[in-house]
DNA sequence: TTGTGTTATGTTATATTATAACACAACACA
DNA sequence: TGTGTTGTGTTATAATATAACATAACACAA
């Protein structure tokens, strides 16, 4: 039974233009999704909560948190992996309308980079040119991290020899 | 139960460089992504073969097919839909390691581009830049197309008489 | 021609990801 | 204190995808 006073009690954190419902439930996946440091899937999301925090969470209350963070721009879903990733504290506001992540196949940690204004340009300029409407994209690129390569080459040279 | 005579009969149609085993049901399921005209889901596609060809198939058959063709770059998954699209015989060979997919959000109607080599090259760029290797992508750009644009634009003078 | 390995398919079950629907609680604010 | 809005609880189910194991079709060599 949730504990009455520790509910709807609002932190309301300015972010950008916009200020945020921060509640104890949505604190938590929030957080919980920083902490983990790379990208999950909402039932390990759940996993994550219940190991850390010993707190059960429904998937349902999970997904709308999530919801809710991808429509103030603080969570992404990445689609290749059906994972979900927290936006770094230190990434300012979106200047672009397409995002660049690199995801690590190995171990789901992500990077978000700035794409240049030229390459933006031509991306755009590929959709009207076939008659399209933008509406928006990410742009989601399966790589392998440095540490994940290093790791991979060890167990490579040991195989080898 | 299927026909003997049918099945194994297989017809290889060289394809760049790599032969492939066209069986039956192969063929069944390439041809109708093809005259489907654009993505849809595996599901969508058992309805479109029940429908077209009174063929009724499983699910693991026909993402058994979708995986082959996949290796084969003759069929795409658009990720960011969960659909499948069936390559246009008329695309040549992929110069590149990553595609461009404009894709209707109204219709499912998809058009694969190419991306400039200036582009390409940024990208590549700020992975490896980022300390990452790169593996593979593909850009799926959520647009509206041309058709749907107008349908929708009507719509809505007629709203505002 | 028969054995043997490989590829394709059939079949059942289940895993994974995500949403619908409805009731109720907490809150904001007039 | 009413009233509307937003958030949460709960149950059920939809939609997407894969596991596992059996059998069939085929290729090819002994």
């Amino acid at each position: 039974m949730p504990n009455v006073c520790e509910n709807f009690k609002h932190i309301e954190v300015h972010n950008q233009e916009q200020s945020v419902q921060l509640t104890n439930k949505r604190q938590l996946i929030l957080s919980s999704l920083k902490k983990a440091g790379k990208a999950l899937s909402a039932y390990e999301l759940i996993d994550f909560c219940k190991a850390e925090f010993n707190s059960a969470l429904h998937p349902m209350t999970v997904y709308r948190a999530l919801d809710f963070f991808q429509g103030k721009h603080l969570v992404h879903k990445l689609n290749s992996i059906n994972k979900y990733i927290a936006r770094a504290d230190t990434a300012g506001g979106h200047k672009h309308d397409i995002i660049q992540f690199l995801i690590c196949k190995k171990c789901d940690k992500v990077d978000e980079v700035n794409i240049k204004q030229s390459t933006l340009d031509d991306l755009h300029h590929n959709v009207s040119h076939a008659g399209f409407h933008f509406v928006n994209s990410q742009l989601e690129m399966t790589c392998i991290c440095k540490s994940c390569h290093e790791k991979n080459f060890i167990t490579h040279e040991r195989i080898i020899k």
